[in-house]
DNA sequence: TCATTGATGGTCT
DNA sequence: GACCATCAATGAG
């Protein structure tokens, strides 16, 4: 476990997430995704994410400008942004760049480290592990005393995709190199022709 | 192994 | 009214 040097775990705090997204989204590879509530602390390592990166991604939820949902985007970054899709499941980002340019990463697949005895290779997945829903939508994961992100490492190679499920944003925007993830790590999602990166 | 489908409700033009 | 940053179950080959 990484610890600053004093012993406690490092947060990752606003000068992290106040980034080129393309940056963020590798870095995030390996932290540390931290969840506490009254059953006590769930862990895991980030080994899957998405960029969504701006008003022009045809992907994004900030492309039909500030609407109600998606104006955390444009808000400050280190806020979780939640999301409700398919009318079942919900998607976990953090807020990336600097306040006014909306841009997420969106946390796909999950390894268990701690508390978790939920499947977590997927993003619907990884919210209900971790008991993640809307409630948390806006939340300042640099403050939280629920839900945040901590200094972490990993060994294996970064490999990238397209991402998944984007197809309706049109050849250019879906064709994008935007999904990250450790190359080789069982809980990697398993999401069809796109499993296989470089 | 791969492709298809149903569940289910919020958010958009 | 159509669509959707998902997932598990189904059935064909």
């Amino acid at each position: 476990m990484r610890r600053n040097g004093r012993g406690r775990r490092t947060r990752l705090l606003a000068p992290f997430f106040e980034r080129d997204a393309l940056v963020v989204a590798r870095e995030m590879l390996g932290k540390r995704l931290v969840r506490r509530t009254g059953d006590g602390e769930r862990t895991g390592r980030i080994v899957e994410v998405e960029a969504y990166v701006g008003e022009d991604d045809g992907a994004c939820h900030a492309r039909w400008g500030r609407t109600p949902r998606g104006s955390i985007l444009f808000g400050p970054p280190g806020r979780a942004y939640v999301f409700l899709i398919y009318g079942m499941y919900h998607c976990l980002n953090f807020v990336v760049e600097r306040e006014g340019f909306p841009a997420a990463i969106l946390v796909r697949a999950v390894e268990p480290l701690s508390g978790i005895e939920a499947p977590t290779n997927g993003p619907g997945k990884v919210c209900l592990a971790f008991a993640i829903d809307r409630s948390l939508n806006g939340e300042d994961t640099t403050r939280s005393k629920t839900l945040w992100l901590e200094e972490g490492e990993h060994e294996e190679k970064i490999a990238t995709s397209p991402r998944v499920g984007v197809a309706y944003a049109g050849r250019v925007w879906a064709a994008k190199p935007w999904r990250f993830f450790l190359a080789g790590n069982a809980f990697v999602s398993k999401a069809r022709g796109v499993t296989r990166g470089t």
